[in-house]
DNA sequence: TGTAGATATGAACATATGTTCATATATCTG
DNA sequence: CAGATATATGAACATATGTTCATATCTACA
């Protein structure tokens, strides 16, 4: 069983994982990373909304972020984190998904 | 890269094990599978907030549910689900958190 | 059948969160 | 320095979400 401190740790990275922009950002970023404005138009969103969540995922540690002149380049932050990822697409492309009653 | 839907998928996964409460719910149904009220007291919150939670944890198949006479028996759905959480169990344990500013 | 125990559910509420729009900040170049 | 480009940030808003309280449902058993 995880500490209480590590098992919040390991909510709050499930929660920002947990929204489909970020989810596909990440992703995103993980098939080749990239800067701002091309993670704005591979996604379809805004500049703005992107950046938002950049933010967020680089407060986590879950990407990490390089300057290079007047763009800003985005890449997981770490293999511990690439791997972590790949596990989780690795497990839903496994599944089937249903409904649950009881 | 997974699919669109598939995305989707995760991140309602990820979503659900976002929550502390929720999060708690699954590692406590990990290490010792239980009744509502078992996992009432050993959470120490109410029969009410476990309940509604374990309607949604029930629902995205992350646990199962099973009645044994007047209490139902909660466990993880299946081993999938099991080894995804230990994945992360495992990730998180190995790492160290801190802050990142660019 | 009626009562007690165990769980599920609905309504209500306060708060958190994702998104947009507007604007600020930083970097390069002329 | 001025202007252009790239990114970050703040305010505002609508909606989603977690929690509580009250109550309904289901099961066992007298």
């Amino acid at each position: 069983m995880p500490s209480a401190d590590q098992t919040i740790e390991m909510a709050e990275m499930f929660r920002l994982m947990g929204d489909a922009t970020r989810l596909r950002i990440i992703l995103a970023c993980r098939e080749k990373p990239a800067f701002v404005n091309e993670l704005a138009a591979r996604l379809g969103s805004s500049q703005s909304l992107i950046s938002h969540h950049l933010r967020l995922l680089r407060a986590a540690r879950i990407l990490k972020a390089e300057r290079h002149g007047k763009q800003v380049f985005y890449s997981p932050a770490d293999e511990h984190i690439s791997s972590m990822i790949a596990d989780m697409v690795h497990h839903v492309g496994e599944t089937v998904a249903e409904e649950a009653d009881v």
